[in-house]
DNA sequence: TATGAATGAGTATTCATTCAT
DNA sequence: TATGAATGAATACTCATTCAT
């Protein structure tokens, strides 16, 4: 009993650790772009030599996709806390897709970092199958709340289904548009358009 | 006249080595992804030592926005090819939008590329001045077709660019899950939701 | 107490390989001149890798600067040693112009090591505010035992200064002939003009 | 005769050339420092490809020597041009020394190119040994102002000589202080000390 | 668990020089 | 005489990672 009490305070003490690592690494990202989070730095702002941090990460990459898998749970979490507010299945599609856009749109560091590894930014070997798979996980389960809402206002499963896909991907373009300082060449707000974007899908839901 | 025809053919060959040299950094960009583009691995691809390629341009950055001026002029003329084949306004408008779709569907590279802005464009510095703003003037370009058959639609010219800002999201977007593989966990085609996204907004411009 | 002598013993294992990289910098500096020094020469010389010098020193001027540092420091050595040994106050300033004159004569590359001064003094950046601070101020206190000898022999404070100034120049001016062989074209030589410039100023010391 | 005199041509326009090429090689000096004075920077400033400037230079070294031998000349004349205008032999030794001081301190350039050349700065053989022997011969005519006011003030021969050589020498230390900016810890001004310096020397002369 | 030390491969760019044309 | 093209060596410095301690 003992034993098995000390391990457990051993495995609370690791997982602290390596959520202070955590913290560091986004401090970072957050202050010098993913160009700048190399794992000196982030060693540096978590109070660590490098060589430290291979005891509790395999590998830069695998910080990365710790990081980015935090910050689709606090997407997840914006989401359910702004369709927490609402009534009309409705409003709880805009509210979710709003949440969506308004979180990437004032953390754009999260989006940068979600570009960077879903795309084939890492050399070696991506993120591993298993690490991908989790994350296609937490990513549908972020957006669920959007299909969820569509299937409310009446849609079949496969047309909540790609409405929830139209979405990520409007928001998604119109983010990359925005940060790119694209969008302005054609004078447009990016939220604007989002949310025409959202009304329009939630009038042909309704009438369709 | 000899003189004159010498130093044509001196300007000939030397663009025809500017060329096999952004052909290489091509098949760099395309084999290795854009952090592996190197001006060294681009030298090696292109038979070069590093030091020649000073000879041919001024900077890797001047190298990697040639490839792109050359990208964003290849989808320009393709976007007006499939334009000239058609004869409504209506065709005009979905042509001009599946074109580009299509474009980067079927050159996962050259949109990789177009990221490379994004990631450059968060901390804008990148490309410099000078050469952003011609990207986006050739962008514009590119993407006039949308525009003006939205406004021979009858679409004001305000919406019109309001559509194009949404078109060219909303493919960026679909693309973009496309291409990392996630959006085949919502068992989609992304052509599809595009060809079904521009059908719909062409309806909504007749009706409207 | 067994921790701290382990760090102890760390931190002069640590010193001893500052000091061979100093070494091994200095022998570089002798060899090849100080263009020739560059940082891959050193790392060579030491043994080590380039890349293994940054974790001992900042950068390469830390290194040069160290290695100035350490001779201006046996300059200050040598030239207290030599006026210890004296007892009179002209025997003093002599011995401590001369010892100032010889440890550079017979020194060269320490003097080529102050010329780099020089050089990165004409468009003063080289060693960066602070070091050269500290190298003023070492180099002051080496040549303190000149002006305090001076005001022994009944010098004003400003007279002094300037005593010591002059014979810093007249030194340095000899050195340099001398060391380009400039001065043989003259027939005479540097250490007995010296000597009688010093000689001179003395005579004008206790005259005046 | 037509065949000579077309030679002479020849020979005219490579020494305009040539000039051409120094001209632009002091701009460079004068507005780059030294270390800006790479063979291309001289090449583009004289309106030149690098390879141009190997028909009229061997090396880039062998440009720095002519521009150093100019240097030299213009020395001497304006040491020529001052003691012209003097009167007494006293004025005469004053007035060549305080121009040699005086071309140095406001060619800081000059002083540079000196000290670089006249040390170890050049790599592979030096200036040559033809190129040293020249440089050699035209400071001593520059400095044989000063030694020719000397003997008419009564020095010997051997006098003359050593005063000339300490005369450098102080100059050359006294510059070589105020242009590291290492003489104003002192608080002293260089020129003053220098025109002290002689008018000592004078006195003992006179006196001697 | 953590460190200090080290590596080897990599970065973009500059340099003086050469050579065919 | 001059050029365009090319080279090879060099520059200081950064990186993720490893390993003995």
């Amino acid at each position: 009993m003992a034993g098995a009490q000390r391990l457990e305070r051993k495995q609370a003490v690791s997982d602290h650790k390596r959520s202070l690592i955590l913290d560091a690494a986004r401090r970072v990202f957050e202050q010098e772009g993913l160009d700048g989070a190399s794992l000196r730095a982030i060693a540096a702002e978590a109070g660590y030599t490098p060589a430290a941090l291979y005891f509790h990460f395999d590998s830069k990459e695998a910080i990365y996709a710790e990081v980015l898998r935090v910050s689709v749970a606090r997407l997840r979490e914006e989401i359910e806390r702004a369709v927490a507010k609402t009534r009309s299945p409705a409003e709880k599609l805009r509210a979710a897709a709003m949440a969506f856009f308004d979180f990437y749109a004032s953390n754009p560091r999260d989006l940068d970092l979600g570009f960077y590894l879903f795309r084939g930014g890492m050399k070696p070997h991506g993120l591993g199958k298993e690490r991908d798979k989790q994350l296609n996980a937490a990513l549908a389960s972020a957006l669920q709340s959007i299909s969820d809402a569509a299937e409310e206002l009446g849609a079949k499963k496969e047309e909540a289904r790609m409405l929830t896909v139209d979405t990520f991907a409007h928001a998604a373009g119109l983010l990359l548009l925005a940060h790119t300082h694209r969008i302005r060449m054609f004078g447009a707000s990016a939220r604007d358009l989002m949310a025409r974007y959202i009304a329009d899908r939630i009038d042909q839901l309704k009438s369709g």
